[in-house]
DNA sequence: AAAATAATCGACACAGTGTTGCATTTCTTC
DNA sequence: GAAGAAATGCAACACTGTGTCGATTATTTT
């Protein structure tokens, strides 16, 4: 990973801050989240802040800027193909990278959540999906377009229940990726009829 | 409707205030949005505001609700009834509730967005669609609920991706209701093979 | 035309912000 | 373990936007 030795103290106060926005993220929005607050509640001074961070939103891309690249790894260790019963090994190893982040998941996917960032990982996920689909269905992109976006949509609308259940009663990422799968597969397989089985 | 006279100047500066709203929406995220700018776009004094709003998150609290009961009358007109080809048509009313809207609804569930208001929708319209699903699959909630998630916000997906296009060149609000209800069709009917056709 | 009410204006105390200089604590390095 | 480096804590500063108020002006209602 990035070989920079950090400063135990920075290490330290950079964890707790983290961890005090998702605290606060779960109790009101991020415009009603004052920097004075957040360092209140993690014992931390204000100037201390400042010496990482510009503002909350400026934390907060910072933090999102990592589940993005971890996101992004797992994007990277499959290349752009046709969707297929392959597809579902893909989808649970992005259902597992959300679930060890599930806390700062649920913040900035829920009620109080970042539409942004959704949207990024929408992008991030779905731009490969759709390169592998153009490949697949080259002359039928006028409909294609349209069950893409329902079923990246209807992916999050998956995650967004799955997350906001207690994790001990929660189904695992394995079997959240498998209806994912089948609701997409369906879909696909309605509007273009040729896809393999 | 409500049969309150309301004084001309307070219809005017409202509607001033909304359409500036709706307009630095576009522009920059709720949360950055101040008073003092607000009044500076439309030429209202800032005490004025504070006679009809406490503050930015209240006003925006107000447009929404004007939103959400628009939608809610289109609701009423429909009893719960199960998922047919019937659906469709209030699928369609649906969605020239939202044209009519279009740049409110486009600034509060776009990257800027509100995802509560975005929640708020779905819950309405959803409520209504799960009772009458409940009632054509009464024994098979545990696979529906999954398959509930997953048309719903599919279509709040088809929804983003329609009201960003230029209304002059986008699809008519019955094509985009007849994009939908064939999606959720299928995975229904995939879900529950016995649904009537 | 008179009464009612809304909008404007200027002023106020108040909150949180972002920055700075200096003391204190903790970590790194040798 | 000691010395130097770096992070944190602390107190004070000017600054911006907030929310409120009383008085004045403009518009609407009756």
């Amino acid at each position: 990973m990035t070989g920079q030795k950090v400063d135990k103290r920075v290490a330290r106060t950079k964890t707790r801050l983290k961890e005090g926005l998702a605290d606060l993220m779960t109790q009101k929005s991020i415009q009603e989240i004052t920097v004075k607050e957040l360092v209140a509640h993690v014992h931390i001074n204000r100037s201390t802040f400042y010496l990482h961070y510009s503002d909350i939103s400026n934390m907060l891309e910072s933090v999102k800027q990592e589940l993005i690249e971890e996101i992004a790894e797992v994007m990277e260790s499959y290349p752009p193909e046709p969707f297929s019963e392959q597809s579902v090994l893909f989808m649970k190893d992005i259902f597992f990278s959300l679930g060890r982040n599930r806390k700062l998941y649920r913040s900035l996917m829920g009620e109080n959540g970042d539409p942004a960032f959704v949207q990024k990982v929408e992008d991030l996920v779905g731009e490969k999906c759709l390169t592998g689909l153009k490949r697949q269905f080259p002359n039928e992109m006028s409909v294609l377009k349209y069950s893409y976006r329902f079923c990246l949509s209807g992916c999050v609308g998956l995650i967004r229940y799955w997350l906001q259940k207690d994790p001990e009663e929660s189904e695992t990422p394995e079997e959240m990726a498998d209806i994912a799968f089948r609701f997409i597969m369906c879909v696909i397989r309605d509007t273009h009829p040729r896809v393999r089985r």
